[in-house]
DNA sequence: CTCTGAATTCTTGTATGCAAGAATTTTTCG
DNA sequence: CGAAAAATTCTTGCATACAAGAATTCAGAG
């Protein structure tokens, strides 16, 4: 009847999407839908246990069936849709055990990128994970949520990317998918975000002394922290459903 | 002109698939269709490079270009093939410099799975995961190729279930097809066998103890022996390409 | 003979039509 | 009034039609 999906807005904010232009080069299409679908997923404009009309999506991002339905099948091998035949596919839910999974895997393998980049580190890359961490100071002391997340988000991504092994890179954007939905469904746990700062200057001194397994090590645990945070927010969360 | 992909004989080795029932209920193509192809890619029928044509997969496969496209575009996500806008999806290389990272990542990933296992391990599991190594034992002593492969998969694969962690089963199960992929290209290296059955009676035996730690050195340490005899043999092939 | 370019053919990307299964509503019987 | 069953409606799964871009071929000029 209710489910928290039907009163979502979903219009207005697909019309934050910027929508292609009709002079659009083909073959856009798949791709553009599939990153308006994960957004709205992961963002959780769209809850957990949604289901999702296809109809209603081609109406709504103004496209056919065939796009839509190939950005389900997509969605849902990354693991944030689920599907059973014939019927609609929901938004997966948000399982706190599923996070705390999450926390074994994601630290383990940022513990690998750790170990893997500071054997490779250069000055230079390092400068360049450092300026990536600065931007995230300033949008901390800024209190921008969405630059925070974002700064965040690349300063890890930039690490595993020096590592220069492309499956790592390949399984964390996997992981990230589900760490992203997690992070945007606690809402911002404030306390954290020092603690964070720290750690990220300590995995930086890591990296640019080359010390492989200290590197691994303070990711691992950096890591560990933060999801564990995460699922404790996420637990105080459902405690308490709706004190807004 | 003649890629290696033009002589492979596919109508034959289709046919060994067994086709689904004109009977059969709906929302079984899609499935079956990406399994099929799939198993092309993985056991090396498609070759490495080979260009998909949608329209003559379509014939072979039977069924129309709805589901050829879905299973394209995820084993596309899994990595299997490649795709450019507007243009034919190719099978993807086999880059030995890939398989080199992999064995990073799998040994790392199965290492915390050993970890994860030996801490949960009950008589019943380690007996099952036992049976599955004289299962694999059997094979080996029979000569079975098909067999042993499997027996030997499902091995480790146990042990990941052990592990109780379902985002670490997702993502190994992402990574098993590349590894299956490269063991099917590098054709059997028997020397290892002897030494990869020693390893399993040692990760029992870790797991049996429930040795932590143990149990995590030594499934690291199996894997990446495993994975860089087959690195040394296809490098072996790549030397002296066609000496069947 | 070769190189360029235009026209044709082929292939993929997107939209839509049709049928089978699921959900819902209505109707009928106890 | 309640419950079960039948019919209607809705939704997805698959097939196909059409259009846009890519590849190929063929002709003509240099």
């Amino acid at each position: 009847m209710d489910s928290p999906a039907d009163t979502t807005p979903l219009a207005a904010l697909l019309a934050q999407v910027p929508q292609p232009e009709p002079g659009r080069r083909k073959g856009a299409l798949h791709g553009s839908t599939v990153a308006k679908l994960r957004n709205l997923i992961v963002t959780g404009a769209l809850a957990p246990g949604a289901k999702l009309n296809e109809r209603e999506l081609c109406l709504q991002l103004g496209v056919s069936r065939t796009p839509v339905r190939e950005a389900i099948k997509t969605l849902t091998q990354d693991g944030l849709l689920c599907a059973l035949p014939n019927k609609s596919s929901v938004v997966a839910e948000l399982d706190v055990g599923e996070i705390e999974a999450l926390i074994d895997v994601v630290s383990t393998i940022e513990g690998l990128a750790g170990e893997l980049a500071a054997a490779r580190a250069t000055d230079e890359a390092v400068a360049e994970i450092g300026m990536l961490h600065y931007r995230m100071m300033l949008h901390h002391t800024r209190d921008e949520l969405p630059g925070y997340f974002e700064a965040n988000k690349a300063f890890h991504r930039r690490i595993v990317e020096l590592s220069g092994n492309p499956v790592l890179l390949w399984i964390w954007e996997l992981l990230a998918l589900r760490v992203d939905r997690a992070r945007y469904s606690s809402n911002l746990w404030p306390k954290r975000w020092k603690m964070a700062i720290q750690e990220h200057e300590q995995i930086l001194a890591a990296l640019t002394a080359g010390d492989a397994a200290l590197a691994s090590q303070r990711l691992r645990e950096h890591v560990r922290n933060g999801l564990s945070g995460l699922v404790a927010a996420l637990k105080d969360k459902a405690a308490k459903p709706d004190s807004a």
